[in-house]
DNA sequence: CCTATAGCCTGACGGC
DNA sequence: TGCCGTCAGGCTATAG
């Protein structure tokens, strides 16, 4: 579930329940998440130390400790956060297990182990070195931000929104729903947008995500025209009713309204 | 610069 | 019920 939306949700999440409270003991359950430190050399670090404050960058969460380094977790496709009491409540696929003196505990829990934890000193620098994009609720990344990165690129527009070195936090699902949203078939060149399509892109852009916050990136609370609910194998449109279809787009499955948002580029 | 593919992992689901 | 193929909200490396 993690793109842009989800993240922002674990973001409030965080700081609500998992602040502010002395790390008693780290378990870490696989090594496959850790790629630049040590389970071992993770739980020393951690251990007496605490979550202090919350960012997000695109689908990245930089928890930063009362040391002023940062915890960075990437949640990977199926990764997600939990904080509870008792260990007989302990998540299925918890990688990693904090425990806290107040005798509450958080768990980083991916099923698919596809996520990422790391340990790094500064959060802009980390930012920096992933070559990741300007955050896409970034204060900064206004219309000119968003017309700019996508002048002159060649490719398709679900390719663009998705590529996190261009813009960061857009994925698969939240790629359609905009599109879908916004009556454009997921294979248009990005070269065919005019700028009022852009900046009406852009808008929209703005407004799914910011509603799927509000919704707490829980797809049964979308408003009824949303396409995310629908979108699977035999799903139908939420506005016309017409069955949804499916292409790849940059290796993932794009699903699109044909009456709505037309047949693609090659075909008139 | 951009696309397609495979791989990393593992679970859920549909068909036989 | 069991087995098998396909698919899944991410990202990287590789080849064209």
């Amino acid at each position: 579930m993690p793109e842009l939306p989800d993240v922002q949700v674990f973001k409030q999440y965080l700081d609500a329940t998992a602040l502010h409270q002395k790390i008693q003991d780290v378990e870490v359950h696989s090594e496959r998440i850790l790629e630049e430190i040590s389970s071992q050399r993770l739980a020393t670090e951690l251990k007496a130390r605490s979550l202090e404050s919350v960012r997000r960058h695109g689908k990245y969460l930089l928890v930063q400790l009362d040391d002023g380094r940062w915890l960075v977790l990437h949640f990977g496709m199926t990764g997600e956060l939990k904080y509870f009491k008792d260990l007989e409540r302990e998540p299925e696929y918890d990688q990693v297990l904090i425990a806290f003196a107040n005798g509450y505990h958080l768990a980083y829990i991916a099923p698919r182990k596809l996520g990422e934890i790391e340990l790094v000193d500064e959060a802009e620098a980390f930012v920096a070195a992933k070559d990741l994009g300007p955050d896409v609720l970034g204060g900064d990344f206004d219309l000119d931000t968003f017309t700019d990165l996508l002048s002159g690129r060649r490719g398709m527009i679900k390719s663009a929104l998705m590529d996190q070195q261009l813009m960061a936090g857009i994925g698969n699902v939240y790629s359609d729903e905009i599109l879908f949203q916004e009556g454009i078939h997921p294979r248009t060149a990005v070269k065919d947008l005019a700028g009022d399509a852009l900046a009406s892109l852009y808008a929209t852009m703005n407004e799914v995500l910011h509603t799927a916050i509000d919704r707490g990136a829980d797809p049964d609370e979308y408003p009824d025209s949303y396409l995310t609910p629908h979108r699977h194998q035999g799903g139908t449109c939420p506005r016309c009713g017409e069955e949804l279809q499916r292409v790849k787009v940059a290796g993932r499955s794009a699903y699109f309204c044909p009456n709505r948002q037309g047949a693609g580029p090659q075909d008139r």
